[in-house]
Parts: C-alpha cells; sequence; structure tokens
DNA sequence: CATATTTGTACCCTTTAGGGTATAAATATA
DNA sequence: TATATTTATACCCTAAAGGGTACAAATATG
C-alpha cells in the first residue's frame, strides 16, 4: 500500500474532476497535507488520511501483507 | 476499523502472549505510542501502525467503509 | 486474600505533522 | 508556441504526536 494508497487517492480525485485545493476543501484537510498524501508521504496522521478517504466511501483497514 | 484497529492488535498481542512493552520493543515504537494505539487513539501516524502491524504480517490500506 | 504483573493515565520534552501561503515546475489549453 | 491552470516544493508557525518515565488502577497469580 506504500505506493497504492496515495495512487488510490490521486486516482480517485481525477475520477471526480477535482483539483488538488478542491478535494482538500471539500474533505476538510489542509492542501499542502493533500498534496504530501499523493506524493507518498508514510509519516501521515489515521484520522486525516480517512478524512479523505471518506469522500470515496473508503477508510483505512488492517488488511494482509501483500510481501515481496 | 475505529475501534477493529485497536482491538486488532490488542487481540494478536495476546495470541503471541507478549506484554505491551515486549510488543513495542520488538515493533520499535514507544510504549506510550503502542499503549495510546490499543486505546483507539485515531490521531495516529500511518507507519507507526504499520509498524507494529508488520509484526502480524499486516499493513494498513484502503478498505471499503462499512457505514452504518 | 496478599502480592506480583500488567495496563491505563498523567506528566515532561523534543520533533514534526499539518495549516497557511508563495513560487517554481509541470501540464493542459487556446 | 504562448498562456492559463494545476501541481510540486519550500518556507513559517503552532499544536500535538510520540519517546521516556512514574504511578495508579486493574488483572493475574501464589
Amino acid at each position: 500500500m506504500n505506493t497504492s494508497l496515495s495512487g488510490f487517492i490521486k486516482e480517485k480525485r481525477k475520477q471526480l474532476k477535482l483539483t488538488q485545493p478542491e478535494l482538500a476543501e471539500r474533505t476538510g484537510v489542509g492542501l499542502r497535507f493533500l498534496r504530501e498524501l499523493e506524493q507518498g508521504k508514510q509519516s501521515v496522521r489515521v484520522d486525516k488520511v480517512n478524512q479523505v478517504l471518506a469522500l470515496f466511501g473508503c477508510e483505512l483497514g488492517v488488511n494482509k501483507k501483500i510481501e515481496v
């Protein structure tokens, strides 16, 4: 999920034809945070990520690790 | 997952017969952090949570929200 | 029961996440 | 290609995450 979380959000955002500022505003997170999130930053807060994912009807959950 | 993340970790830890200090040391996170995590704190960092989940072969990922 | 072990809560302290914002780089559009 | 739009990077600043630790509450064990 290292790459997939950021990829997932970027992809979903584009599906909704939203810009980063628009998605940030709709989800109530800061623009800088959203950009770092889409950029793959790992040290982000779970609650903030969920705040964004909620717009897509998703949330963070525990998954089996798909080890190499 | 609000309750399930903390519950999952606490449950997995007990399965391995580990105390909080032991799990904290094994996963390399702080004891205070692990305790807050098991206590259901939401504003925790994704990378730190994954650090713990890795011991159980798991990680955080995007899931469909199981809304009420 | 008494006692040992474990867990939860409460501090202090340092680092940093995240909000805001400006600007450069990249991309899209006319 | 020139121009407008979007995105990435870089700053400042404040609130708070997380490490350490001490102790009370709860739980387990003799």
